[in-house]
DNA sequence: GTGGATTGAGAAAGCGCTTTCTGAGCCATT
DNA sequence: AATGGCTCAGAAAGCGCTTTCTCAATCCAC
């Protein structure tokens, strides 16, 4: 079969006996038409199933209906919780969601805002750490910022320094915190971090927040009681094999993942080592992604409202910019005591 | 700052003291442009931080490099896992990827059909389960079909009846009648299955392969061995609840869930109500997303490709119908035998 | 039965871009 | 010196739609 033209609203006009004008009218409700024409087109459109040149409709009037949501990784539980209420949202208003995963590749964000730019979306949401580094700040300023003079929206779930935007912003330092506090309350004084790329602001935010609290307590934080992974399961177990690699005998007594996906990880590492959880060592995690319930142990973690995260994004994204001053809305996230941490038992 | 319309081709083109043809052909590479000229529409364009409207390039006849992908639910980490091949593939090719998330309404998912062909998208992915549905169907041909006859490609992922278009079909059917088998082989002869929605064209296919394999065995899977949940975490949760107290006395050694997702809310049912697995019932699952291994016990299931199965939707997309006939990738799953099945005590 | 106010259909002007089509300028021929 | 053949810049014609703007037809009040 070949590829005939597309049918268009000329084409429809002509087969109803009417003008550019009235079908134009008709097929979007703008003005009233008289009935019989109004029906004739109607008639006309479902016959040749017509279905409007969406470019040519951006370009005449301007109705952008299509968001673009930029993400590091589909696949990884956490994004996909937040692009989950993301898009409940944008579908609620009738948008058209385009999601893009970066695999992590700062370049491909900036290209991907570009191209999103191109396509006249209607807002741009940026989920996921920041890169901290000047000239990827610099190259994205470049780009979002005539694409918010051009009447864009903009908004980010966790990221905040730099690009002066509106921010849904997790407590990530407080939260972690709030985690250190209840695992000394449980007894321990020897941790270990499975820690992310110290490039990613969450990363920093949750290290802070964790050894902050630990220094308040009187417990110091070692560089190397840091381990620094890649920001995935496969991250968490190496890292956690690198762990016990190094000092089989000193081992702390809680292990505290700053995502929940490397706590996974470490989790399977542990049980491969013999292990148990929590009666050797406990482990918690950072996130509350649906899955860590229904492991065994289930996995002490700090819940985000994850899906509530992308929801107020959008929507800030939707309402648009009040004030020009960048709005943040901070969700605090809440400390889940489950079975993978328990009271030291050396 | 008040909304100032876009930096057009135009401002371009004045400002670096052209014509618009030159500016157009000096930006696309499009033809041989004197070097001056070249440089200083290149200048200007950076300078004015010009970014092509898409939509126009889209209508003035050039090319549609967004590409749509339709599933259930984004965060599904099956759909995500394929989402991540589509990904992969797509941004190879230089495509932008609209994903869509119907949340398993059928409607909707026509409706985003609909507006992806007003994109004008080059190509349109459906992945997931169809809906086996005569009235579904037909309104969903009514939109693939004008779509296509525009030019536009089409390619599914684990769907294929009605609808005459290139899928990519993973053996639901071997794969559950070999995983079957495995169980029967390992002593098994009482059996529940935890299915999803008898409309979904999967649940009914791997239904169909593992009660077959069954009855090869003189094993007969009884209507009310087969408990219906909904096709989530929650729903294999739920129908394993209700499983247990159907029958607590003469319950099956085996227990097979239709999916993963499905098998995680059965495992934790099974342990809130004080059985062991694979001690008291052996469970198994099918896709083999990625966290089942990191559960405990490990899960046994079928390991699809699923990656794969997005990246070769994907390219089957990209390269277009050879012939009118559609193809079928057919790609075989494969029994991954882990701690959460073995011989039965009973 | 007229004038003025409505109502509603059609003509036409863009929206921002690509791509012929035209034609000016240049070199190499005879 | 005059002609032909090139190369490459600019003018202009759309792509498919929305939206004024215009104007004919209808309606009401007087």
């Amino acid at each position: 079969m070949k590829a005939r033209p597309h049918v268009t609203l000329e084409d429809v006009a002509r087969s109803a006996n009417v003008s550019l004008a009235t079908a134009s009218r008709v097929l979007n409700g703008t003005a009233s038409v008289r009935a019989d024409l109004r029906e004739r087109v109607s008639t006309a459109a479902a016959e040749l199933a017509y279905a409007p040149n969406a470019h040519a409709q951006a370009l005449a009037g301007g109705t952008h209906r299509t968001v673009g949501v930029i993400c590091h990784d589909v696949s990884d539980p956490y994004f996909a919780a937040i692009a989950g209420g993301v898009m409940r949202v944008a579908t609620d208003n009738g948008l058209l969601v385009m999601l893009a995963g970066t695999f992590r590749d700062p370049d491909r964000e900036v290209a991907y805002v570009s191209t999103l730019r191109a396509q006249r979306a209607a807002a741009i949401l940026l989920i996921g750490s920041a890169f901290e580094d000047r000239a990827w700040e610099r190259a994205m300023a470049a780009e979002l910022e005539p694409y918010r003079r051009g009447g864009g929206q903009v908004a980010a779930v966790s990221r905040h320094r730099g690009l002066k935007i509106d921010t849904v912003q997790p407590d990530n330092k407080g939260g972690a915190a709030a985690l250190a506090k209840e695992l000394v309350g449980l007894g321990h004084k020897r941790f270990a971090v499975l820690a992310g790329p110290r490039r990613l602001s969450t990363v920093i935010d949750r290290l802070a927040g964790f050894s902050g609290e630990l220094a308040a307590h009187g417990i110091e934080l070692r560089d190397d009681d840091v381990i620094e992974g890649a920001f995935s399961r496969d991250g968490g177990y190496e890292a956690t094999k690198q762990l016990l690699a190094g000092r089989k005998r000193k081992l702390p007594t809680c292990l505290f993942a700053v995502t929940d996906v490397m706590a996974i990880g470490a989790l399977t590492a542990l049980r491969e080592e013999g292990l148990s959880v929590p009666g050797d060592i406990s482990v918690a995690g950072f996130d509350d992604i649906p899955v860590v319930r229904d492991l065994a142990p289930a996995l002490t973690t700090v819940r985000l409202p994850l899906e509530e995260l992308g929801e107020r994004a959008m929507e800030m994204a939707i309402k648009g910019a009040a004030g020009s001053r960048p709005r943040t809305v901070r969700l605090s996230g809440e400390v889940v005591l489950r079975e993978s941490t328990g009271r030291p038992k050396r």
